[in-house]
DNA sequence: CCAAATATGCTTTGATCTTTACAAAATCGT
DNA sequence: ACGATTTTGTAAAGATCAAAGCATATTTGG
């Protein structure tokens, strides 16, 4: 079952995992004496004393000298895992804005760098630019490259296990672009490259409202709607990194969808048609009958495709995200009557709340899980940046 | 990452885990000497030769003292995993029959009963039936009750945790049954009732055409289509245990597919409703113009679902399995082409070979998983049967 | 100031795996 | 047929690691 049964253990091993395991319960609830850890874990106060003694001499871990003590008896060492060991990267490169956001290993966030690029900039000026925002955010932190320990870079569209975008992009000219060639010039840290909805699924359950839940259809709804989905509490991203496209299959009316809000009639002149939806939200929940008609037609042509996404995988969760997510005082409750009509069993449907950053976020925890599959699978040797491959 | 990490293990426990390793290499390469089993498990010889002398005394292994051996050198001790240790069965509920399966622990098939139903047949008399053929499975092959380690039985719809069959089902009155109830009087057991198209599936993993994928969409296709979902080498139920239903999307013509068969002009009036389908297949591959068409109009609607589940998914491979794979050769062809035209990465489709057991033996394949998991988590005591919860 | 409570450090004990060594059993070459 | 070679079985020694127990240090509360 596990990887451990098929191959022997011997002591060292033993010990290996032992300390993993102290890893884990240090960097679950932060500062803990070694009695604590010893509950925890299950190992004798004795064992964690030395593992934790090893972590320290290894880098992973920092001793907080006791100092004010509110407990009665003796003030006890407390541990704490050195989440300053590593930083993670997360950027989103979107159509209008690059965002990139630098973590320690705890996924704290310690600096953001948002930069707008025009939406028909050529690959060569993309490039650039999120060359100068990952700059901006390593070096604002006061980091060198070699501190950054994983990277992962989202893109619009579907990616293959390479980093390549495939299919379908909004991005003019990105099909020839290999970003983990790019990017691997100047960092020999694991660089991935995926999908904006399947990290933005991540994100929803790492920090948003589906933190609770193990199978999850994330809906980025927007221009273009995509589909991000989690299952049995791991991203899927299907055989060829496609899973999720849902909207290519035309009985499901999802190119359609946001048409019903940009061609709706009464949207002035004066509204640029990326703004048009915008307003046409306004317009409803002012009470405007014909917006209130094109949002009611998205919503329906939004659901067969969602239902479609449930009907599939039968998730806990539906979570309403993307850009029109602000929105979701007008959508939310149509879409669940709409489900309830097509689906046999009625998920939870709720709407993101994390806003504009989702994706970046999302990005930001496939680097964290990246850099913990290392750790847990190879071992802990001593904390530096792991290579690529 | 593993649940090892989690917990502390001490050196019981790495004992136990190593003598799993042992356990794993047996099964998967039979007779073998400690040498063999050392190289493959990493252990020493010594080691290995202690924890298979343990398994031998604790029932799990037998010993197979040197007979003729063709190599040079002192001829080894072989040891071999004691699949009698247990058995396991797995049975199909269908609409007009019910077929068990007996197996050892290797998933060796020692007894096979098969029995006619009507489909009409009320709740008691099917359940009657159920148990007369699991009966006779059982004791013809001189076992008692307490021998059997896990059941399985596969039903036709969607099925909860409980084993309970929601939603629908063409088997009369059968929303009413608790097979885990009825079956648990005279079998302690643990007992698993699951959909039959996720069986199939797990078969068609097994021992069919897909042996070599992690993310397989399995067809079930017959009067009623449905559809069962492996990802990443795991059967996936859905949060409900409703996965797969894409059927229910009156969007996705599922319903309608077969009912071109059916309705195909030129059936005499002396075929069955049963087996116009069958006719309308034999009568196109003779060249049928009227039957080619239903059969074109067949594979079309079916394909509309199929792309759906294929797009939501990504798998690397569709298998067309259920009634109608006996006919896949007029099927297979059009529906990749189908395919082709409606998905953006198009899937390897391959037709069952299993033919009608593949749903007994995908019900015996998880009740062999659900003895492993329990060996693997709980660790090996004794092999006797475990206990339900 | 003293007892109780708690945390730490150290030692001993027991379990496990590995290494090394050597005898036993079979085959191969002469 | 007989010794050399190869492989296996087993035993002993060494190393690593966790558990248990005990002495010591430090704070709290009276």
């Amino acid at each position: 079952m596990t990887e451990l049964a098929t191959t022997g253990t011997d002591l060292p091993r033993l010990r290996e995992l032992n300390s993993l395991s102290i890893v884990r319960a240090l960097r679950d609830h932060p500062p803990s004496t070694v009695t604590e850890l010893s509950q925890r874990t299950g190992l004798s106060r004795p064992a964690v004393d030395v593992i934790a003694q090893g972590l320290v001499n290894d880098g992973w871990a920092t001793v907080l000298e006791p100092g004010a003590n509110s407990a009665v008896g003796r003030p006890a060492r407390r541990y704490q895992f050195r989440a300053g060991a590593g930083h993670v990267l997360g950027v989103d490169v979107g159509v209008h804005k690059i965002l990139a956001l630098l973590a320690d290993l705890d996924g704290n966030i310690v600096q953001t760098v948002r930069q707008t690029v025009a939406a028909e900039a050529e690959p060569a000026e993309r490039l650039a630019e999120l060359d100068n925002v990952i700059n901006a955010c390593v070096a604002g932190a006061g980091k060198a490259p070699s501190d950054i320990w994983a990277i992962t870079v989202a893109v619009t569209g579907a990616v293959d296990a390479q980093g390549r975008t495939i299919f379908f992009t909004p991005l003019p000219g990105w099909k020839s672009v290999n970003l983990v060639a790019h990017l691997g010039v100047r960092f020999g840290c694991p660089i991935v490259v995926e999908n904006d909805c399947k990290l933005a699924a991540l994100a929803e359950r790492w920090k948003g409202v589906a933190s609770d839940a193990d199978d999850i259809v994330y809906l980025l709804a927007g221009m273009r709607n995509g589909a991000g989905l989690i299952i049995d509490g791991v991203l899927r991203r299907g055989f060829g990194g496609a899973a999720g496209e849902i909207g290519a299959l035309k009985h499901v009316r999802w190119l359609n969808a946001p048409a019903h809000l940009q061609n709706c009639p009464g949207v002035p002149e004066t509204v640029s048609p990326d703004d048009a939806a915008a307003w046409v939200f306004n317009a409803a929940r002012e009470g405007d009958r014909a917006a209130r008609g094109a949002v009611h037609r998205y919503v329906k042509d939004l659901a067969v495709g969602a239902a479609a996404l449930v009907l599939t995988l039968d998730p806990q969760v539906v979570v309403f995200g993307g850009g029109f997510s602000r929105s979701a005082d007008l959508v939310l409750d149509p879409l669940r009557h709409e489900l309830q009509r097509l689906c046999l069993r009625m998920p939870d449907v709720r709407a993101s709340t994390l806003g504009a950053d989702s994706v970046a976020l999302g990005a930001l925890k496939l680097s964290l899980n990246e850099v913990d599959d290392r750790l847990f699978r190879a071992g802990l040797s001593a904390p530096v940046a792991p290579r690529r491959q």
